[in-house]
DNA sequence: AGATGGTAAGCAAGCGCTTAGTCACTCGGC
DNA sequence: GCCGAGTGACTAAGCGCTTGCTTACCATCT
């Protein structure tokens, strides 16, 4: 746990501004102005730390991606049984979009506007991604514990669910991460057709 | 189905070039000059049939979303049987989102871009839509054939499911609408726990 | 004659980003 | 211990361009 209180530097308090203001208005309708001024500086300030903003929104997301990256990798790693691995992932990839939902729906949602050699940097951790899932589904499937006519798009269909908690997730709602995460859990199992749940 | 190569009219070429362009950069990142001259028009002329590029935005996310709940309420009406209501209803939006996957990315993702008055607009479509959805899988659920601890959250996860398939999928991509629209159905009857597949 | 659907030209505001400079701080040489 | 050169973070001002939208006007159809 990060403390928070204590004013941080102008770094963290510009990425800060500029998810808080990507989440809300998008990368387009947001403007240097605006995450310059709710950092507390001067619109000039972003380009000291920052080439332009999209270099902004690159570095967000490249930060971001690794994040959920080493958070699945970490899950999976827990255990070697596909349904417990199933079961971690899809819990800990819940919970994480529904806390973070708004750093979530920045590098999911405004990927757009990324350059060309950008957005292929991210899509190759978002297939590191992929792939760790993938993986476990597959295992689960040749083991026999997992039971599905097209193991690909259940993948996917898993991680879709997952990606679009941070679309309408709010704090103020009626679930608490927590929840979300353990009833994903179980949508997960079913969807693979696990024998059993972990 | 309507014909496409007998050049349309003025107001529909703007709204086609608007959901392109809306979808390929966002609303915020799409120039009214952008429109206009996708449609062949000179910049002024999206005025002559849109109060502004906001009420342009609205007019699509109002007819499209009025479509998708015709859609529902015509595939939940074709049975009786909550186990096919819900897999023709999962299957036809899905297969939707499939093919109109540009449109309803617009509708889904550019949301924020509303008026408040818009928005809530919008909404009340959108909590019919849910509402279409939630039936089915409560009408299931007391009549024993589906088994879930949290039919709301359920609901709302076999929506959110539908909606991202906006997000993912791609024209030249690996499966067909139907495909995707046969597997989803699958998926979400398993999320129900349906006794039997429909 | 009026309504309808369009254009050419352009305005005021806002945009991303640059420039020139200020300020606080560090550090080696004497 | 003190000093001047260097460094990194930041700002005031503003440039050149693009933005959404308006105005004045025109052509066609009823």
């Amino acid at each position: 746990m990060t403390e928070s209180s204590p004013e941080p530097d102008s770094r963290t308090r510009l990425a800060r501004a500029a998810v808080d203001a990507f989440g809300a208005r998008g990368f387009h309708g947001t403007t240097t102005r605006d995450i310059s001024t709710a950092a507390g500086m001067s619109p000039a300030a972003m380009y000291v730390h920052h080439r332009s903003k999209e270099e902004l929104l690159f570095e967000l997301a490249r930060v971001g991606h690794v994040r959920v990256l080493e958070l699945a990798r970490a899950s999976v790693a827990r255990s070697s049984d596909p349904v417990t691995q199933l079961g971690d992932l899809v819990e800990d990839f819940a919970r994480d979009h529904a806390v973070s939902h708004t750093g979530a729906r920045v590098i999911n949602y405004e990927l757009a506007a990324l350059s060309d050699d950008h957005l292929a940097q991210i899509r190759a951790i978002r297939h590191d991604i992929d792939t760790v899932l993938r993986d476990v589904v597959s295992r689960g499937v040749a083991s026999g514990v997992f039971s599905t006519p097209d193991p690909q798009m259940t993948s996917l269909a898993i991680l879709s669910l997952g990606i679009d908690v941070a679309r309408w997730y709010r704090d103020e709602g009626r679930w608490t991460p927590d929840e979300v995460a353990a009833h994903y859990r179980l949508l997960a199992l079913r969807m693979v057709g696990a024998s059993h749940d972990g």
